[in-house]
DNA sequence: TCTTGACTTGGACTGCGTCCATCGTAGGAT
DNA sequence: ATCCTACGATGGACGCAGTCCAAGTCAAGA
């Protein structure tokens, strides 16, 4: 949707056409991409994008809380656009796919204060792992 | 301590000089090493280690469950020979360095059956983020 | 002590991501 | 409508974390 260009536009973003196809990406189906699926689906509307533009645009996405870096294990970083409505991860250990899932309680309030050791915390990150039913019966 | 070199033989691991210079390693202070710290350490004591074993033992003793793997950003993974109590870890957005802590409810009980789309969940892994205190005042 | 295959080695290689000097252009100013 | 300029794009070099592999070494059973 335009929202997220119109949003980037409030902020002060200038809209270059590259800007404008890696959010487009981003906005179509809410699947977790990786950078460069992220950079293969753009070059399809705009050949030229290099990867560093796609690495600079998903980062500040990222910073501005447009999009949810997620990092699934020792591979690629995972982006996802559905970063307004807070939810967690269920990754399975069979096939890798993941899903998003949504808690009944925010995990950040189940860390007692005498459990920070002075950190200030802002975030709780909680990974499900299982099989999913396909790879059960595998 | 021997504890984990009895196990080890116990499992039938041949009992090289390298694996045994690890397991020290890592049977020391309990913090949360890459492994290249552990390489680094390890060639304190044994001065040809190659990266190459130390990452083979790590891998092992991963698969083994004797040690857990700590995926904590896009950095290096952490290696953590804390495995035989549950825990969780706050990793510090600064400095990257890790804490285990002990959230006060079993997160796994947060994810209602009807956010768990057939799948088998086994594991939930919480990573809280902040910054520690000395991160917090630079 | 001998034998053997499990283990180690180090260097090349890959995947993922960052950096940087240079070029291009969006969008405000005139 | 045109000009200016700072912000953004480019792509190739680079760096880090980790893997792979062929050749050499050695722990431990016979």
């Amino acid at each position: 949707m335009s929202d997220l260009l119109e949003r980037l536009r409030g902020r002060g973003w200038r809209m270059t056409s590259q800007r404008r196809v890696v959010a487009q990406v981003l906005d179509g189906d809410h699947v977790h991409l990786t950078a460069d699926e992220v950079h293969a689906r753009a070059a399809e509307r705009l050949p030229e994008i290099s990867r560093a533009t796609v690495y600079n645009t998903l980062g500040e996405l990222v910073s501005l809380g447009e999009v949810i870096e997620v990092a699934t294990d020792g591979r690629a970083k995972r982006y996802d656009p559905n970063a307004h409505r807070p939810h967690q991860h269920l990754v399975c250990s069979g096939c890798g796919t993941v899903r998003d899932v949504h808690p009944a309680r925010d995990p950040l309030a189940d860390l007692p204060s005498e459990e920070r050791f002075g950190f200030t915390v802002s975030t709780a990150e909680v990974t499900y792992r299982g099989l999913c039913p396909s790879c059960l019966l595998a």
